[in-house]
DNA sequence: CGTACGATCTGCT
DNA sequence: GCAGATCGTACGA
């Protein structure tokens, strides 16, 4: 319970930190506007030997270096040169492992997040998809390799138990060059459906 | 230095 | 369903 401490993030397991991340509160506080929600949808990129991993093969570059740091701090990029991409970087130093944060279910600061995405009505959609994510949240590059155990970015445990036949493990979206690595389970989708209503 | 393209979303058809 | 937006990054010259 509470904000996940250091030794939760070094674990060599990335997958199964990805398929834990489930139904975990994640809260961003930039600008003194505190927004967050239930994570519902991950995706794991297991580093050196990931052919769809930024850091595949041991590709060390001033972005992917950020990687390379300890477990436990922001991993932020630009895609497409539009949406900054939100992930968890795991493992200890020099194990390049990282998790991207796919979706949220909008719980905190929802007025917030419509007013940064023009959007009307706070259901599931507002914060569904890496890139809409993090425009509600704020997160831009400024908080790239910022710790999750500080208070401007963490991740919370609130006791949220889930069942393992509503989490749903299939292939990562987007990454069809990375040959046989592209079908690999490693994408994690709650069906929180059966989840949100316990918080309201 | 030049070029190709990407872990995407939106709006229009 | 598809094109367009839009730019940092990576890599080769």
């Amino acid at each position: 319970m509470g904000k996940l401490s250091a030794s939760y993030y070094i674990s060599d397991d990335v997958v199964s930190i990805a398929n834990s991340l489930l139904g975990k509160y994640l809260y961003c506080n930039t600008n003194n506007i505190l927004t967050g929600g239930i994570i519902t949808e991950t995706e794991a990129y297991k580093g050196v030997t990931d052919k769809a991993s930024h850091s595949y093969g041991g590709r060390l570059t001033n972005r992917t270096k950020t990687m390379y740091e300890k477990g436990g701090i922001a991993y932020i990029y630009l895609c497409y040169g539009i949406h900054y991409l939100l992930n968890v970087v795991t493992a200890d130093i020099n194990t390049p492992h990282a998790i991207l944060i796919r979706s949220i279910y909008p719980l905190i600061g929802v007025p917030e997040m419509l007013a940064r995405t023009s959007k009307k009505t706070a259901d599931y959609n507002l914060t569904i998809g890496p890139g809409k994510l993090t425009k509600a949240m704020g997160i831009t590059n400024s908080l790239n390799g910022v710790s999750y155990l500080e208070n401007e970015l963490w991740i919370e445990d609130k006791g949220i138990v889930i069942n393992e036949e509503d989490i749903y493990a299939g292939s990562r979206i987007g990454v069809e060059y990375a040959e046989e690595d592209a079908a690999l389970p490693y994408r994690f989708v709650l069906n929180h459906n059966n989840y949100i209503k316990k918080t309201h």
